[in-house]
DNA sequence: AGCTTTGTTAACCTATTCTTAAAGCAGTTT
DNA sequence: AAACTGCTTTAAGAATAGGTTAACAAAGCT
């Protein structure tokens, strides 16, 4: 497997190097930038495969670079991921149109870093776009709304961040704990039926066939 | 089973007692250290599987105790996880992280700490889903399915754990108190007869001959 | 045979999850 | 400010899958 390149673009020296870390431990071909201005040159240069960017920089941001990017055809095929910390204001950042395909949040997690990753990855090599499948539930999280059967559905927060998760790897169990952690942040504390209650609304939107409840251990998102 | 080493780091004393009773009670085989140093001289001669490791400490402190592990190839399959207060600003910790895989926030619930210490070791040793053998039976853990010459089956949880660790060696013969040790921990009692309908269950799944029981002393699964 | 260990059942119990409704919150509009 | 709106969380009872037990049957040992 020819290694994927990716490219880290965060003002922070230490998020660079603890993103860095975790990439590279994971096999990855891992580039590094400051600026956006360094990210712009070094993305021409190598078309990294994927470009985490923090959105908040000093002098020339996230979002500018990113557009910038875009305007290069050369990385037409890379995929462009924001970075930025919990708090900031969702939809300002769901609604920045400058062509990013998904969004991190800071602190960051590890293991979700390593599995998004994986996931944008994957999407990327599966073929172009082709992010709504006309079978089965697909999420597009640039736009906060969520494809079944082709069909928009549009979902609140929780509900979104929840189902994109679950869906971020399909069959897999996520654990009781693992949901909370990702979904809500392990600062938050909140009662047990709380997951319970979003996902049986989702099932409702969703039609039952879904999501699966594996008694004791969690729930998972399933095809069919 | 191969018990799993876990080495503990605070300069408290009390901390590292009651972490260590938690850990020791679920069966793991605890090492301790009080400052950084004693910490990467045990983490060396002994190889943790997990090392919990306190941020804040004199001296040495935990981010520098981490990068200085990071850098021995002897714990390169060494999880580390930071243990800070909850409290301390989490980006600053987020940012720090030098090459931590996860962390465990202050004050430390008995449960929580343990659900954690299971999920990161059980992560490291089953990274990546099982492969699915067309013959024989096969589990993947993340998707808590067991597949039967290709076929899905599902399975409650306590069949599932017991059989994944009976599949974990095959051949090897299981006695019954290791697998209550395994299965159900070692607090929790449990009369006689739970193995043997659990067992039995399972058999009934599974049909055949997978199952065998060695007579006084416990059961093996067995290919064919 | 007699004793010990394991198999089989079905009934029982309980932890976990489902469901519902209502309260809590935050953002908007009137 | 008050009322409204949409989302999230909590609380409480019902439902149920899953786990355990108990009692008896069968199978191995010595």
């Amino acid at each position: 497997m020819s290694q994927e390149k990716i490219l880290i673009v965060d003002d922070e020296e230490d998020i660079v190097e603890f993103i860095s870390y975790n990439l590279v431990k994971e096999g990855y071909s891992v580039f590094k930038a400051h600026t956006g201005k360094d990210a712009l040159k070094i993305a021409d240069e190598n078309q990294p495969d994927l470009i985490i960017l923090d959105v908040m920089m000093p002098g020339m941001d996230g979002v500018e670079t990113c557009v910038e990017m875009r305007n290069n055809p050369k990385l037409s095929y890379t995929i462009i991921t924001f970075l930025s910390a919990r708090g900031e204001d969702y939809s300002q950042i769901a609604g920045l149109e400058a062509g990013a395909d998904d969004y991190i949040t800071k602190p960051i997690k590890p293991r979700l870093l390593v599995s998004r990753v994986k996931a944008l990855l994957r999407r990327s090599t599966l073929s172009g776009s082709a992010e709504i499948s006309m079978t089965g539930i697909s999420v597009d999280r640039e736009k906060y709304i969520v494809y079944k059967e082709g069909e928009e559905l549009k979902l609140p927060r929780k509900e979104f961040e929840l189902l994109s998760l679950l869906l971020s790897k399909p069959g897999k169990v996520f654990e009781r704990n693992e949901i909370l952690e990702c979904v809500w942040g392990s600062e938050v504390i909140v009662g047990d039926r709380t997951i319970d209650v979003h996902i049986r609304k989702l099932r409702e939107k969703l039609g039952g066939e879904y999501l699966k409840t594996i008694k004791g251990v969690g729930y998972k998102y399933e095809e069919r």
